[in-house]
DNA sequence: ATTTTGCGAAACCAATTAGTTGCATATATT
DNA sequence: AATATATGCAACTAATTGGTTTCGCAAAAT
């Protein structure tokens, strides 16, 4: 039971669920419609998100409607701010090579 | 063989082993060492990160030095990208919803 | 030349995973 | 009240995963 976000979106079927109910709130016969699998499967995908607390249900009579936890996104976010801090770093780098190399023709 | 980006870091030690790689390019051996388990088993991690592009090899006679591929790291940016407006509108919203109740107040 | 070291690959194993089918339960509809 | 619908949960299955042990090969050290 690793159950952490990275975990989480690993699965293409929960990164397409993540993409619907960002945009709205779904039951999980409407997110089924949308695969090609059963109802239970998407319920079971459904769960692992709540889990991890990517996803947040309301419930409407019988009817429970799942929508994304946004805030736990940035958990991703905030990981890849490191490796963000390198490449912004190596651009930087580069660009003052291309400096560089502008002002030596600049000398010519 | 679904080798995509959000498989391979969804795995803890492979996570670590792209930390550290980041850093400096590191042999399998001098990897190893860094977790509790058989340099065997940090190679499959590395055999996995290769095949999704993630890392990148660099044969130095008989030790063969692992780095990061910083490119293939922006895939994940680039699919939060997505997440991030979404949470980045949110934020604008709440920023209006405090502005209006400033001006409530100071129309008081 | 022989031994040691660094490595990947294959065979194997236990645990986990994504999926299915078959329930049970609660809310709507008739 | 009886039926239909929306859902979660448990049992089961096939595939995948992360790990170990064993092997073979090439480069370095002796």
């Amino acid at each position: 039971m690793r159950r952490d976000v990275f975990q989480a979106i690993a699965d293409p079927t929960r990164r397409a669920i993540i993409a619907l109910i960002a945009l709205q709130a779904m039951t999980p016969n409407a997110l089924a419609e949308n695969f090609n699998t059963t109802r239970q499967a998407v319920s079971k995908h459904l769960r692992i998100l709540t889990e991890c607390e990517l996803v947040k249900q309301e419930q409407q009579g019988r009817e429970i409607y799942y929508s994304l936890e946004i805030e736990k996104m940035k958990e991703i976010d905030k990981w890849l701010e490191q490796y963000r801090k390198i490449w912004e770093t190596r651009f930087s780098q580069l660009d003052n090579v291309l400096k560089t190399i502008k002002n030596k023709n600049h000398g010519k």
